[in-house]
DNA sequence: GTCTATAATTCGATAGAC
DNA sequence: GTCTATCGAATTATAGAC
């Protein structure tokens, strides 16, 4: 949460009082989280982002310049993977599941991501970076061969998207109805497979 | 394929003589493809669709109405999947893995698909339509427990569409990395898993 | 800091000449 | 069947009054 910079004049200031904007800029952010997460990048317009943030749309551009840069500031992301040294090694596949569920239900930043990472090259990249910032260790410290390290990553990101893809951006009503506990019997052992597993 | 309505003033046409348009309609439908399988539907335009078919953007309107028919008809999907009572019981999983690559590999419409269903709910409506014309009845076939077979089929759907959204529409670089083999060896398992295991 | 007015594009869709 | 011309709407972004 950088947002700190640009003090305007910056003369004296309470420490504790915080800017006339500090309010307008954190309910712009969620109002943009939000639109992102419903309508992707294209069709969340600036205009409908700020009605919901009840301001005027040109202090969206004020404080954000542009739309993509507005975008980039609402999906600042932080997975806060465990450690897998911390977790029983037969139960790293089942923890990371209930990890990344409780991760999209808690937010509405991961859906809004990849939803627009689907049309917007940008949003792709930085799922990408987070992948390799965020995942890829996990993945080397879980795994026996930490050489294979991106493929296990790789497999494990195409059934965790995948999950997040059909549940909270498709809503496939039958990926919908699982309930939490049945995702993690059936998905946990396939991530435990992918991270810690013999080469099939 | 129904190519074959509005003969327009329909006298008397040779059997073999397609019509003149007919050229023209295929060409649209396969530039209509290419962008909408790059670009998603809002930023997939028909102007754009309309110079990649060498013709004038009018055309397009003419023969489809509007946008979202053009889609429509230019993402029909036929899974053509196999019935599970000609595989052998242990090996559902790989084969249906290996028949899922090359679908996504031999055309655009899959992808196209996909890419659309992020942003336009009528798409993800019809990716609904597949998995339950297409894909339930394979599980249902296949799995011990028809009384599960939707729960199955949506684990099974969630794994194959997050390969297809990092393989093909995210194109993660170490996901793209993964040869066939490969994919077949470790997903392979996964869907013979969701498919065939006992409740875990 | 906030808002009005508007510039500059771009798109889907239509009308009509040939 | 094909193309030109254009409408009407929506968007991002900017300039400037208060």
């Amino acid at each position: 949460m950088d947002e700190s910079e640009q003090a305007g004049t910056g003369k004296g200031q309470e420490r504790q009082a915080p800017r006339r904007s500090d309010a307008t800029r954190a309910a712009i952010l969620n109002a943009a989280r939000e639109r992102f997460a419903a309508d992707g990048y294209a069709k969340a317009t600036i205009r409908a982002i700020a009605r919901d943030a009840e301001i005027d749309p040109s202090m969206v551009m004020r404080y954000y310049g542009n739309k993509a840069r507005l975008f980039a500031a609402a999906v600042a992301v932080d997975l806060s993977m465990p450690d897998p040294a911390t977790i029983p090694p037969g139960e790293i596949g089942r923890t990371l599941v209930r990890h990344f569920l409780s991760l999209w239900e808690e937010s509405e930043v991961l859906t809004a991501l990849l939803r627009a990472a689907a049309t917007d090259e940008p949003a792709a990249g930085r799922i990408q970076e987070v992948l390799r910032e965020q995942l890829v260790p996990v993945a080397r410290r879980a795994c026996p061969d930490p050489a294979q390290a991106q493929a296990r990553a790789a497999l494990g990101a195409s059934q965790v998207l995948g999950l997040a893809l059909t549940r909270y951006v498709l809503r496939l009503p039958a990926v919908v109805a699982l309930t939490p506990e049945e995702i993690v019997d059936w998905v946990g052992p396939t991530l435990q497979r992918y991270l810690t597993a013999e080469r099939p």
